[in-house]
RNA sequence: CGGGAAGUGGCUCAGUCUGGUAGAGCACAGCGUUCGGGACGCUGGGGUCGGAGGUUCGAAUCCUCUCUUCCCGACCA
């Protein structure tokens, strides 16, 4: 492609609402446009990276054995009432009715479209398993989109869904998307992990999130230093130190004025004693009811672990003032000791002896509390939050905590959806069953973001080879010049005869601009014809990624580079 | 929805407090000089100052309402 025919709009200066790198790079470079709030423009450069994207998910969704499909974006109403997400899905479902009422949203997921499909037309279990996949936009009323392609409302993503005949022919599914997930990563040239993870609203028994590991991620991981364990810290399991061999005599509870003390290091340091002897009282809305969480005075309640706990659908933290008009409890001054309200304790609490605790009336604690004499909990489990202190659940080693961006995501669904939706096929053995579902989804659009916000520095993007709109770029530094342009047009020709995506610099722009803007956009390879090869004869190669840059006769270059492109493509397949 | 910030030429912003003929840089067009890391000079085009109402002789500037965008939070595959 010529520069000159191709519209690359790049700027100087970055447009003021751009936060994070990748919004700003894609800005900058000319790859997307803000329409509005949440909803982007492709521009040529940016539609070609996320056309590569596509090509490795569609390759390796085939390859897996899974079916391309197109599903309406337009979904109606009954559908969603059938599986009862009319009600439970909430304002991010975008609704509508058509001219004769009847209502309808844009589909944020399609579980219930391809539900519907499955039941029409997968009726035998020599069918299956059947795996059916689609690359669509997407609609979600985000609250608030933010960060250009990372959060909007309408993206692209990669959505796929399982059937199978058992439990474990599912299995089997998932572990072939887990496969599937791990080679698209690793061929986008990205720095990923899966990690265990929550399954949020789409539901279901099992999931794993794929992320790109990059310090703007909206989501924080625990990874293992010593085996393969990674997880989201939603879910990150936290294993218990064994118990001390001597145990501390318990003694007996007492009551003491403790006015102003609402913070557990203020009460700790007041009663001369330290945060992990303090028991936390937090109080939540757990589905309209108010329940008290209890952590160690230095650990934080990880609410997704709490919900799960108690298998609710909604936890919310209450407010100070809220806790007290509906329990009378003061906000500061609570504890586990009498309290009124559902109590849940976290796994570590109940090996504390001789705790501090609030006394659930203002300015006083207790002292000597200790769990199962004192109170019990109604629930108890691993709650907490995990630390980077903590350790590996697996292997015992230690961990770290990174931040990463969800950009894949695979649900093992069960048979929520295809007994709500009364989906079966008829057994070998004649029997009616219903579907044994997974689903699978990947944020292209989100994987070009995240693919720069892993990979970019002070000049611009550094694309990885396999996601690059263009893996090589032809700088023509002598455009006034009549030998140098057609020795640039030939490299060009030649660079796309051995089968390269080539973008031609033919602009009549200074050098300095030309460097500028090819960094800027972040194609992987440089080739310089100008005043080299004016006066030797030779071009000049150069990585975008390592800054490496070499000389060569100009009779080898095209031969050489397309060759080290393959080379590097082929090392990744 | 709660908290904060901002809407002035295509972009980045000044001007607003203290009302008095709408500005700069970048970008764009023309001419000339330049030409290996975003050149320089001259000339030029382009703005109902987000919108509506009000105060005033006079409003980008003051008041009221409203819309939009961005950031933090809640929420979220």
């Amino acid at each position: 492609m010529r520069y000159s025919q191709m519209l690359i709009p790049t700027t100087r200066e970055t447009p003021a609402e751009a936060e994070i790198a990748s919004h700003r790079l894609l800005l900058r470079g000319g790859f997307i446009r803000k329409l509005t709030s949440g909803l982007y423009t492709f521009l040529p450069l940016g539609l070609l990276a996320l056309q590569k994207v596509a090509a490795i998910v569609r390759e390796e969704m085939n390859r897996a054995g899974a079916q391309e499909l197109l599903l309406p974006m337009v979904q109606p109403a009954d559908l969603w009432q059938e599986s009862g997400r009319w009600q439970k899905y909430g304002p991010e479902l975008l609704r509508f009715k058509d001219r004769h009422q009847r209502d309808y949203c844009l589909g944020p997921t399609h579980e219930e479209v391809i539900t519907d499909l499955a039941r029409r037309e997968l009726r035998s279990y020599r069918q299956l398993p059947a795996n059916l996949y689609q690359i669509q936009t997407k609609f979600r009323d985000e609250i608030r989109p933010r960060f250009g392609l990372m959060r909007c409302r309408e993206f692209v993503m990669k959505d796929a869904y399982s059937f199978d005949v058992s439990d474990e022919a599912a299995s089997k599914s998932y572990e072939i998307m887990r496969e599937a997930y791990h080679r698209i990563f690793r061929r986008l040239g990205l720095e990923f992990r899966a990690v265990e993870a929550d399954s949020g609203t789409i539901g279901g028994s099992f999931s794993h999130e794929f992320m790109v590991l990059a310090d703007t991620g909206e989501d924080t991981l625990v990874i293992c230093n010593g085996c393969d364990y990674a997880a989201n810290v939603e879910k990150a399991r936290v294993v218990l130190p064994p118990e001390p061999a001597e145990r501390e005599e318990a003694a007996a509870m007492v009551k003491v004025a403790t006015p102003g003390m609402k913070k557990v290091e203020r009460v700790a340091e007041f009663l001369g004693t330290t945060p992990d002897r303090v028991i936390k009282t937090m109080v939540y809305l757990a589905d309209g009811e108010p329940v008290a969480a209890l952590v160690r005075g230095d650990r934080e309640v990880q609410s997704v672990k709490l919900k799960n706990l108690l298998g609710a659908d909604e936890v919310e933290p209450m407010p100070d003032d809220e806790i007290w008009k509906r329990t009378r409890l003061p906000a500061g001054y609570m504890g586990p000791v009498d309290i009124t309200i559902r109590l849940v304790a976290d796994q570590e609490v109940m090996g504390m002896v001789n705790a501090v605790a609030g006394a659930n009336e203002k300015g006083y604690h207790l002292t000597g509390v200790n769990p199962g004499r004192d109170f019990r909990p109604d629930v108890t489990g691993d709650l907490r939050q995990v630390t980077a202190d903590d350790r590996c659940p697996e292997c015992g080693a230690a961990l770290t905590l990174t931040r990463g961006i969800e950009v894949g995501h695979i649900f093992k669904l069960g048979t929520g959806y295809s007994e709500a939706m009364n989906a079966t096929f008829q057994d070998s053995d004649g029997t009616e069953k219903h579907f044994v579902m997974g689903c699978y989804g990947i944020g292209v659009s989100r994987v070009v973001a995240a693919a720069i916000e892993q990979n970019h520095d002070e000049h611009g993007i550094i694309f990885p080879l396999p996601l690059a709109p263009f893996q090589v770029i032809v700088l023509n530094l002598g455009v006034n010049n009549e030998a140098t342009c057609r020795a640039a047009e030939q490299l060009y020709n030649d660079l796309r005869a051995a089968g390269l995506e080539v973008l031609y610099d033919d602009r009549d722009e200074r050098p300095g601009a030309k460097f500028k803007d090819a960094d800027l956009i972040g194609i992987p390879y440089r080739v310089t014809v100008g005043r080299t090869w004016e006066k030797e004869g030779r071009i000049e190669l150069r990585s975008r990624a390592t800054g490496e840059t070499s000389t060569m006769e100009y009779a080898d270059a095209a031969g050489r580079i397309s060759a080290m492109i393959r080379d590097e493509l082929a090392a990744r397949q």
